[in-house]
DNA sequence: GGACACCTTCCCAACATGGGAAGGTCAAGG
DNA sequence: CCTTGACCTTCCCATGTTGGGAAGGTGTCC
């Protein structure tokens, strides 16, 4: 299999496996005469891995630990739980953090009139600092 | 003052702000004979926006238009809140994605025995790349 | 033998921020 | 007057993930 038919039957672009192959998250495939690389079955449930992976957010550095214990078969699962539960945590954080963002700029946007005069509470704050105002949503 | 002050006083780093001078967020500072950046007051204004337009998630390039639209006393207040509500847009599609991403993972960790036998759902979900099984929680 | 689709490597781009090197400047104090 | 330490300058590089595109080689079909 070449790799452009490993991309299409991974999901992962020929592109991102010849760059995870470049960083060493793969092991480097072997080549044909002509240098082409060749792909089989196994190594497309590798990149099926890594994308489902990349879909639910871990880093490449993650993904490189959960590859190593799911090809290491005395593997402990309570390792790979908390790598999951360590990651919702993070998840969780962002979530927050951008929901702080977001509701912040709800009531700053329900202050606002939203018409052709220039007066915007909006502007305000954020030539504020966020700071003194009664209003003021504040992000940690 | 000088940049170090500045940057201080703003909450923006001396590295930052000589970025945002060198891409054109801001205006060139004038210079010292040395050729040390001097601010003023109206500058840690503007430095203060920026920080607090970043701190609230908008882009380089929102805080661009955002900054025109402050400097522009003919603004229309309508402006401002599109911008805003677009980002709170923006800020809750990848709201929505994380606690997608999240839930999942929350799923699958609850599956997970979590003890030193290897069998893990978690590795299985990875594998099948999220496919076909009863607890697979789709990420769109 | 030509056309076209594929492969290769290499460089550059985005996004925002920071680290650090090499060198110049300024103020305080011996 | 000169040193010291804290500041400033510019320049290059790194992060993390993905993609675009150029220049050139390969493989296959007609």
């Amino acid at each position: 299999m070449n790799i452009g038919e490993a991309a299409a039957a991974s999901g992962v672009s020929a592109k991102m496996i010849r760059h995870y192959e470049s960083i060493g998250l793969l092991t480097a495939a072997p080549r044909s005469a002509a240098g082409y690389r060749h792909y089989a079955g196994r190594d497309v449930e590798t990149l099926r891995f890594i994308r489902r992976s990349r879909d639910l957010g871990f880093s490449l550095d993650a993904i490189s630990g959960l590859l190593d214990l799911w090809r290491d078969r005395r593997r402990a699962s309570a390792e790979v739980k908390q790598m999951a539960l360590a990651h919702v945590e993070t998840l969780e954080a962002k979530i927050a953090e951008l929901q702080a963002m977001a509701r912040t700029l709800h009531h700053l946007a329900d202050a606002c009139h939203g018409d052709d005069r220039p007066d915007c509470p909006i502007l305000d704050d954020l030539a504020r600092g966020g700071q003194d105002e009664a209003c003021a949503c504040h992000i940690e």
